[in-house]
DNA sequence: CAGTATCCGTGATGATACTG
DNA sequence: CAGTATCATCACGGATACTG
């Protein structure tokens, strides 16, 4: 689990190396910008180009950065092909096809709970 | 969706309000914080000194911020017992409870994906 | 077009102290 | 114990300019 606790048993030291390459990998992938480039991706194949306009508010800055991790993590291939002007794909992989069946799940989650998120936020003002 | 393009439909007005709200929320939830606290959780019910230390890492400012949050946004309900000291206890609503089971598969994807993570990394490293 | 580098403001975060 | 408030810091993120 990302939320183990620690138990003092020997394997710990195994235990808590892999759980805080664990946490450290949630914290990664846990932020909007990487779940949002994992869900536009879909199984679809972008250029950079397409990406920063097909996700509303994200900076040039942002997308490189969060593309370079997914891709380290192997969530993400990059191709590129050397024409001029050059031309770079991006894809998901195995694995980040996995992840975005969860976010999936995330979006489904928050469509579904927009009206008792509003009304309970509503509440939460009111005192 | 969370990631619903502008389209120009008269309904469009409608659309992109909810498809604001839904990216709000989806900026909320989508951070380590909340993601951690919701998991913790789970079906227990909590003081707020539990939670921080069943939370490695987090600061007591931290939690108390995305409790709040997560309290507003109606997946958490905090109730006070006005003994003394005072005894807050906190526990998952329905959404929340729904929140938490797409979080466990990303849990479960983390650790499912934890060797292809560190293979990719070694592989980018090497460049 | 895609990417890197730089500058720079500000908002998130941690530490600390204080209250009920 | 739980919570708020304050302050200082620093990394995040945006804007811009430059390169291949």
């Amino acid at each position: 689990m990302v939320t183990k606790q620690f138990t003092g048993s020997p394997e710990d030291a195994d235990l808590t190396r892999a759980d805080s390459l664990a946490r450290e990998i949630f914290s990664d992938i846990a932020n909007k910008w990487a779940l949002l480039i994992t869900e536009v991706l879909g199984d679809r194949t972008l250029r950079f180009s397409e990406l920063r306009d097909g996700i509303e508010g994200i900076s040039h800055k942002m997308l490189t950065q969060n593309l370079r991790m997914l891709e380290r993590n192997g969530l993400v291939e990059r191709t590129v092909y050397p024409t001029v002007p050059p031309r770079v794909e991006y894809t998901l992989t195995e694995p980040g096809h996995a992840l975005r069946v969860t976010i999936d799940g995330l979006c489904n989650w928050t469509h579904q709970h927009l009206g008792h998120i509003e009304d309970s936020r509503r509440r939460f003002e009111a005192n």
